[in-house]
DNA sequence: TATTTGACCTTTA
DNA sequence: GTAAAGGCCAAAT
């Protein structure tokens, strides 16, 4: 039984490499008006074997609050930086340049039918 | 079974 | 303009 907790894994995964998003804008996709229980499921996402980039979720002040939660907590900045995306003192430079809006790219009506299977 | 916490965002003072 | 409080759903204790 697929629950928002899955929405989350789904629309993270589909965030492009070098891109980054917000909580917010996941949370208003999905229409969940929760922007916690995002940050919420992408906790669990490390010890599931889900492999959502949780690296590119961040905060909608651009700044890496979840780095506490990753092995390291440089490791999330290490990675935004090998997809290319400016990283200093744990927070996105440019991130309206880096910002990625799921709606713009998968389509308002876009939904996780295929959630467990992993999306298309 | 009920209460508290949780990687936040938005609105009001 | 900054600062503080409220609110959403779900999981863990």
């Amino acid at each position: 039984m697929p629950t928002y907790f899955d929405l989350v894994y789904a629309v993270t995964r589909q965030v492009p490499p070098g891109r980054v998003t917000t909580y917010g804008a996941i949370a208003d996709f999905l229409a969940l008006g929760a922007a916690r229980m995002v940050g919420w499921a992408l906790n669990h996402s490390f010890s599931e074997k889900t492999g959502v980039p949780a690296h590119r979720v961040v905060n909608r002040k651009g700044e890496l609050s979840g780095r506490n939660h990753f092995p390291t907590p440089t490791l999330m900045q290490e990675m935004l930086e090998a997809e290319g995306v400016r990283v200093e003192d744990n927070r996105v430079i440019d991130l309206d340049k880096h910002f990625w809006h799921p709606v713009e790219d998968l389509g308002e009506d876009w939904e996780p039918f295929d959630v467990e299977n992993g999306i298309a």
